[in-house]
DNA sequence: TGGCAGCTTATTGTATACAAATGGCATTCG
DNA sequence: CGAATGCCATTTGTATACAATAAGCTGCCA
């Protein structure tokens, strides 16, 4: 993707994952072109794109407003992550290379660093976690199903959702992962898949519980 | 989506459901802004939502492509089809209304009509079968995994697909639909999965073996 | 006062001109 | 003769002007 294109797409999507645009306001294509230092065409392919990859939506009549995730959809999300993501890791199993195992067992090596501390290093742990998982999906070998999974892996919540996390959560995340490794290993791919689709609805209720609390703390604050 | 727009996306992709533009060729912007008597502006943005949705495909310099499919791409989402159509009516099962099951009758009833007469009326099984299907996944109530199914129900060859069908699977396919119906009438989603799951590799084999034919049929053509 | 008509303004859609980048061809040099 | 390089043609990317459409407002009438 070319220059002014791509600074677009990245920054309005930065944007909206951070929350600087909050969900279900409204989106004005000049607003974002001027934000972004480009012409409101390049800001026009973004904005399709990531109304495609459901960032954005659009009323009636072509308004777009920044998505509003409710706990519903969210869990919808997660819900086909777990199956695509199960079904990455059982084509994986019987698909991936020595090299890419190697890899796998690097990252996760680089996981238990990051949490075998006295100070848990998050963001190194999502940096890896991240790779992870990235070598499954291209080990599974389906740039369909890594296409499908774009969509509902970097949703603006999951993202907020691992920073979350508790230590007990990584502790049991970097062991499921330790598990798919040996899955991977013995090519069982019912196996992989079972521990994959475990692993990700644990992130859910990881993120349902820090979001009732969340929630919660929202609502005091508003009655103060 | 606005007029030119609209028509822009409809032409060109019908133009490659058609095959009237072959796969493996490139595609111009210009070419197709004429042929479609809208402007660039447009056509660029179909382009965007054909690429998204893989039925065009660009190379590291951004030049365009009618997507060419090999028999293992084509499994990969006939594959991907049978998971998510099967999670379509997992999920129907538990929450179709009386009213969507009627509508799935009417439609499996349409369907009979069509194949059990002496003269197939192959366009009229086509219908019912994708209204058949509609209605499932709205019962699935995901928008989201509307939207997946959307990518990968219409590729070119899958629409292609269901002409080869021959009486025999026809019939089967049909049969398929009475027990989906039995499955939802009693909220087994499990029963109602398995099923979906089944049907939609018949119908993967159904082209596979149609495909066969026909390429050996282009062989001896080409040594003609 | 409530609601509707018509106008005004805000926002998106389309066309077009121009800029940037890429590919292909020809020429030249080793 | 082959490969590399520079130029030209083709194609895509971006900006901008203008057109179309929808929303909001104002004032009129019931």
């Amino acid at each position: 993707m070319s220059r002014a294109s791509e600074r677009a797409y990245n920054n309005i999507r930065s944007m909206i994952l951070s929350g600087e645009l909050q969900p279900g306001s409204q989106i004005r294509e000049e607003a974002l072109a001027e934000l972004c230092g480009v012409s409101r065409t390049p800001v026009r392919d973004s904005l399709r794109r990531l109304e495609a990859e459901m960032f954005i939506r659009r009323n009636d009549s072509q308004r777009s407003f920044v998505a509003d995730w409710s706990l519903d959809d969210l869990e919808d999300a997660f819900q086909l992550r777990a199956m695509l993501e199960a079904h990455a890791a059982k084509r994986a199993a019987s698909r991936i290379s020595r090299e890419q195992l190697g890899r796998l067992r690097y990252h996760n090596a680089q996981l238990k660093q990051a949490i075998d501390i006295p100070n848990p290093d998050v963001p190194k742990f999502l940096d890896h976690n991240r790779q992870f998982h990235a070598i499954i999906v291209a080990a599974a070998a389906s740039e369909r199903l890594a296409s499908m999974l774009g969509q509902v892996t970097e949703q603006p919540v999951v993202l907020r959702t691992a920073r979350q996390y508790d230590l007990e959560n990584l502790r049991r995340s970097h062991h499921d992962h330790d598990e798919l490794l040996i899955a991977f290993d013995k090519r069982d791919g019912e196996w992989a898949a079972a521990v994959m689709t475990g692993h990700i609805r644990r992130a859910f209720h990881a993120y349902a519980e820090a979001h009732s609390t969340d929630t919660e703390i929202r609502k005091s604050n508003l009655a103060a």
